[in-house]
DNA sequence: TTAATATATTGCAAAATGCAAGTAACTATA
DNA sequence: TATAGTTACTTGCATTTTGCAATATATTAA
């Protein structure tokens, strides 16, 4: 794997040392940010993600879950064990993207109208 | 093709009607940004696109204008004929996403330190 | 005559996506 | 006890997109 990330100097990015750049390398596709959402939105559960309007596929799901955390934008909790089953959060680096959803958001209204946020999710009882 | 999007009521929506999923459908890609920073930045012919760092391929690129185009992001206007030679400019749809590109920057400055924006580019003299 | 410039298009391999089905470990119901 | 349902994935495979290199076209410059 390429990890010149962590690296110093004029290697240490991937594509290009603007901060853009590599802000898109982390969600630049169609369904990363939609996963964000989903979870500003208070879902926290694969089926809960999953069920969304868009019809993401569950490879496509879990494949970016997994890069999410290796990211550092969501965890992941375990709320039993036997079998393990887990619900998703947002890091304050996943958190701090509210802003960009927001820009998004407020482009997406202005441009197209008819479009309409979803409300937000009953929040779960304490287990 | 699928052009649904001019059509009314519930089928309107390629996805669905969340104003983010429509604003991905139009730039949720590695690439589409980029090029609307450049424009941003003062760039405005092929060339000059294409020799950004990121060194996106000249398919890609071609594509990608076309579909901005076609999405009322951009326009062309040709500066010479014989042959044809076209310059690339954002429309208001397109300057409208100034606040998505500064709320994108914000948060790679914030969690990917070392990355700077580039320059403006110096703009040409009147033809 | 040859090279250079600008804006692409084409061909092909590799990677990502989309769709359906399968798996594993339980829990609830008949 | 047997069957069906739930949750969170994984696998297989066809389609689509991307990445890379080469080619095309019209023109000007050397």
């Amino acid at each position: 794997m390429n990890d010149d990330k962590t690296m110093e100097g004029e290697f240490a990015f991937e594509r290009s040392c603007c901060p853009l750049t590599n802000a898109l390398d982390i969600f630049g596709d169609k369904w990363t940010l939609l996963i964000i959402r989903d979870l500003v939105l208070g879902k926290r559960r694969y089926l809960e993600l999953i069920s969304s309007p868009e019809k993401i596929a569950s490879n496509i799901l879990a494949d970016r879950l997994k890069k999410l955390e290796a990211a550092g934008v969501i965890t992941r909790q375990a709320y039993q064990q036997k079998p393990a089953r887990y619900e998703y959060f947002l890091t304050e680096k996943g958190e701090s993207l509210g802003p960009v959803l927001a820009a998004m958001i407020s482009w997406g209204q202005e441009h197209y109208p008819g479009t309409q946020l979803f409300p937000a999710v009953r929040q779960r009882q304490a287990t």
